[in-house]
DNA sequence: ATTTGTACTGCAAATAAATGCAAATTTGCA
DNA sequence: TGCAAATTTGCATTTATTTGCAGTACAAAT
């Protein structure tokens, strides 16, 4: 039986009776009550129940905002999400910068993620604090209310203090011969600084965004060692890409 | 058998089951464990499934709640955000530090504010956000999941680059002789920087934290231009701070 | 105060995942 | 078809994680 098997029994019998017991789902699900009590301790440390003396019982309040959620989970986001997970190790330091397909990501990491997430996107906080073992390291600056970003050379001159093993970039416009283009130059220049100081570099861009056009350029399309789409990745639309050696997932 | 048929296979029965299990699927296909790992890698690279230990489940079982944050509206915060509207003129650059006195300060600000706002308090951006000439400038730093605040030496770093006309100032615990104290000591060294780049410096305290005591000093109070309480300000609880010079509102 | 059930700690065994390598299989091409 | 190159597969080894257990500390109930 996998673990997120006895997750799922846990919270399904909670939601049923209000509280579960050490004791009996330890007897109904054949493993030893410390191993219950792991499971129990995981769940409470991402906020979907609340630990009480011999059991858990359902959170305080638990508003399970559906509408939050809607926005930044569309289908190919969700697919780029996926895909994304596989290349964050337990420990390392990863940018990520704006946007939805950014808060995708976050919002499907496996519940017991432990690694240090630098970024200056402020929609990002609120999803990554369900995470208890992330460390997050807010980037300051001038907060633009449309992309929810912190923007700025102050933003730049604190990307630097930083050297990210992974950064996952969201794009706008991604194009073989043109490279990455972005919309306003001050998310651009945040992306170049992030550029600079991290060892692989990851750009998302759903199926919309290939082969767009922006007016800012971020970089070419050879400084990135991984593109992430929703489509499959021996998809024949992708093949500009591939010729250029970069890793397509 | 071809690869394709096996990964046919593997997602069909995890439509059926909502799991699949290494071993099980190795028994039943007749490959090695390895070759199923690989399949499920491949597939998860293509945002089909979700990886996990001993499998491989659904993508969309991932539940996460997201927090709601209002719990910050209550009686002697209302006041305190009135009384401290006064000391904002257009055009002006305010520090505001954490806690939920602040963001009762930015709750009730008039819709027409126009001034410029910094600080490392995460839960007032998104409060901020409606009043569309507020300029908004995030201090960056190590994010706090419990006060909502980013703290540490970039951010001292950070604050160091402003000059604030009025700093407002959320305090844990004054007291007249012993000044104000912090209970956690990240947030204290950041109000100390705050103190060092602003002109005049705003305490704002509840009649509960009046007269308490943390371990973190932050300042003496003769340091405060300023106090704002939710009580009258010729209450005689206040005496002793009138007797020192301070301003009482 | 004593008893009983609960929680925490460290440890060792069991289990799973990642890695490297060689054999087997498929593919591309002349 | 024949052959080399590339890919896939299974296996052995190493590394990491999970699990159950024993001991102990702790808290509540009698």
């Amino acid at each position: 039986m996998l673990r997120e098997e006895r997750f799922d029994h846990i919270i399904s019998l909670l939601k049923r009776d209000g509280k579960v017991a050490y004791d009996l789902l330890s007897a109904e699900l054949n493993v030893s009550e410390d191993t219950i009590r792991r499971d129990i301790e995981t769940l409470h440390s991402n906020g979907l129940l609340a630990k009480v003396r011999g059991g858990a019982i359902l959170p305080s309040r638990n508003p399970l905002s559906f509408q939050n959620r809607t926005a930044y989970l569309t289908e190919g986001k969700d697919v780029i999400a996926l895909k994304a997970q596989q290349f964050i190790k337990k420990g390392q330091t990863v940018f990520m910068d704006g946007g939805t397909t950014i808060c995708a990501i976050a919002a499907h990491l496996p519940l017991d993620s432990n690694f240090r997430v630098v970024t200056n996107n402020q929609a990002l906080i609120p999803i990554l604090s369900k995470f208890k073992e992330i460390e997050i390291i807010v980037l300051g600056g001038v907060y633009n209310r449309n992309t929810e970003t912190n923007t700025g050379v102050k933003t730049c001159e604190e990307v630097k203090h930083y050297v990210a093993d992974v950064y996952f970039m969201g794009t706008c416009a991604v194009q073989s011969k043109f490279g990455i283009t972005a919309a306003i130059n001050e998310d651009g220049e945040v992306k170049q600084a992030m550029l600079n100081s991290s060892i692989k570099k990851i750009a998302l861009s759903n199926t919309e965004k290939l082969d767009g056009v922006h007016s800012f350029k971020v970089c070419d399309m050879q400084e990135i060692d991984v593109l992430i789409t929703d489509i499959p990745s021996d998809d024949s639309r992708l093949d500009a890409y591939r010729n250029l050696g970069i890793k397509l997932v």
